[in-house]
DNA sequence: AAACGGATGGGCT
DNA sequence: GCCCATCCGTTTG
């Protein structure tokens, strides 16, 4: 069984670890099951960063992001989706990586039942995507992702699943879906690779 | 292929 | 009361 990323792994300036999710695995040992996939795009958000939802300060909803780097930020948004987030940097700046897409490696038929669809580039294209496929709606905000059920492993150390796709260059561009700061050049994904969320 | 609008509810000015 | 770090079905070109 491969060991979860480090905390000093989260601990680093935040874009450092938008750039190194890329290629590593986000799984979840739920009880109906395992899912994982291949984190393929991130988005940072920075502390004076306006997009950022922990810039203006603590606030009830936000207070993981001020806490220790390697845990959850999970919010509700449009009311019906969920975005799943790590929190990065040391403790108390307020800054995170939200999870974009990720390419499906393992649980695709309870990724499928979740998702209700079976074709493999809809299951985690999203970010909300990705959290239905995953179950990860209900993790609790602050979750230490090196000793919960949900945790991300080092790249390659888990089980490639047949026809994975290989790891491409890190290609660069502005956010998606946000107003504000949305010139700055925060949105991570491997290059080429089918299951971003969108060119 | 792209554009559009509806769903849906918590957070914050 | 307005604003969303979204998704999906429908319409339009």
């Amino acid at each position: 069984m491969p060991k979860p990323l480090s905390a000093s792994f989260y601990a680093r300036p935040t874009i450092e670890v938008a750039r190194d999710l890329l290629g590593t695995v986000l799984i979840h040992r739920a009880p109906e099951g395992l899912a994982a996939g291949r984190i393929v795009e991130t988005e940072a958000y920075l502390h004076d960063d306006p997009a950022c939802h922990a810039s203006r300060g603590p606030t009830p909803r936000n207070q993981a992001m001020f806490g220790p780097p390697g845990r959850s930020y999970i919010y509700l948004i449009y009311g019906m989706y969920h975005c799943f987030n790590v929190v990065t940097s040391p403790r108390g700046v307020g800054e995170a990586v939200l999870i974009r897409a990720l390419e499906p490696l393992a649980g695709l038929p309870l990724m499928a039942a979740r998702r209700k669809t079976d074709k493999p580039k809809a299951l985690c294209s999203g970010p909300g995507k990705l959290v239905i496929a995953l179950g990860l709606a209900k993790l609790p905000n602050g979750s230490d992702l090196r000793s919960g059920p949900v945790t991300i492993l080092p790249p390659g150390s888990f089980p490639m699943a047949a026809g994975a796709s290989p790891l491409g260059n890190i290609k660069v561009t502005t956010r998606i879906g946000i107003t504000q700061a949305a010139q700055l050049p925060l949105r991570f994904y491997l290059e080429g690779n089918p299951f971003i969320s969108r060119k």
